[in-house]
DNA sequence: CGCTTGACACCGT
DNA sequence: AACGGTGCCAAGC
């Protein structure tokens, strides 16, 4: 494992709870973990090193947008895993993204 | 200990 | 709708 820190475990223990086929948002577990730090839970996703573990794919911006993936702007590798789970991708948009948000 | 960097969010224009 | 500037906060140097 890479450094490890009390804040990464929290966001990737809150990630971990997402179900297939849902999506949260940066700002979602910001607020789940008591803070609004929404730059740094991107910053701990971006440090995971098991993305089979902690499906960091189902994390997008609060306006629907896909949002980064190991470190890029933006990934057909994330979209692709979206759309495996029953996700819609519209011009780099969550379709419906309301109803498949969880929490 | 201080400055910079982000896989973001929000507001004004 | 699309930019651009500012704010949030952990990590890295």
């Amino acid at each position: 494992m890479g450094t490890s820190t009390r804040f990464r475990e929290r966001v990737y223990a809150a990630v971990k709870r997402i179900p297939p086929g849902k999506v949260c948002t940066y700002k979602t577990i910001a607020q789940m973990l008591g803070c609004k730090a929404y730059r740094a839970v991107g910053g701990a996703l971006r440090a995971n090193k098991h993305p089979m573990i902690i499906p960091c794919h189902r994390v997008v911006c609060s306006d629907g947008r896909v949002g980064g993936y190991f470190g890029r702007k933006a990934s057909a590798k994330k979209v692709k895993l979206l759309k495996g789970e029953g996700i819609t991708i519209t011009k780099g948009k969550v379709l419906g993204f309301g109803g498949v948000l969880w929490r």
